[in-house]
DNA sequence: CGTCTATATAAGTCCGTACTTATCAATGGA
DNA sequence: TCCATTGATAAGTACGGACTTATATAGACG
């Protein structure tokens, strides 16, 4: 399942949100998820599992509770992909700021230790 | 449909990608997309019309032709939905820079208008 | 006016996925 | 050891959406 995907689901959006506040056991996300969504216990469980499959969230044991949290990875991609289109909204004088905050230093000590002639 | 689900289909994302790089007819789009994901022209118009309807595309009539052209609006929404998570890969000092790039002073000024005693 | 091109819409099919209820597995504590 | 709690899995249903083919609309051009 792509990232959009498994992001195209509201409740899955709001455990991520609930897990950008910290680490959460599954009782305490499934508790706010059943009030604000009126699911059930396997659902929420279910999506769960497709945010540990797709690599948004990863678990913890501790005891019989899981703790889950978030795993950044699949969102800093999601992030790169829209790096493409930041043009159309960052006035320029700022995208450079923004550029050289995302690492853009990286990239070019790449290209320094890869092309010189 | 949400803009988190519009971006769920590869299709569309690749129509998006296309149009980041400049306003194009729809025959072009098609062409493009079909040679790559072995479609019908309904098809395309099907999910260029998705692109409409959510606030992704717009168009303009020349002709007969169709020329769309991204609206970054939505896109920008994502972008914002993404800042809670940034603190996950963005170094401290670097998120600072980037928060000023990403126009706090909009903010700081609005706050300022607001709420003063 | 007739026809060709460019694009959109209609109608129908099929598959994925988000639910449901029922049940299983594993830990903790009386 | 037995029961309660926490969470995952199984199996089945239903609905949305991504296609298909066929057709409509509308400008260009002879």
């Amino acid at each position: 399942m792509h990232a959009f995907d498994v992001l195209g689901d509201p409740v899955r959006r709001r455990i991520l949100e609930l897990l950008a506040e910290g680490e959460r056991p599954s009782g305490e996300v499934t508790e706010s998820i059943q009030a604000e969504f009126g699911i059930s216990q396997p659902a929420v469980s279910q999506h769960l599992k497709v945010l540990r499959d797709s690599g948004f969230a990863e678990v913890r044991a501790e005891g019989t509770r899981r703790l889950y949290r978030v795993d950044p990875a699949p969102l800093q991609q999601v992030d790169a992909w829209l790096e493409q289109f930041r043009v159309f909204w960052t006035p320029r004088l700022e995208a450079l700021a923004t550029e050289v905050a995302r690492g853009k230093r990286a990239r070019a000590k790449a290209d320094n230790e890869g092309g010189g002639p």
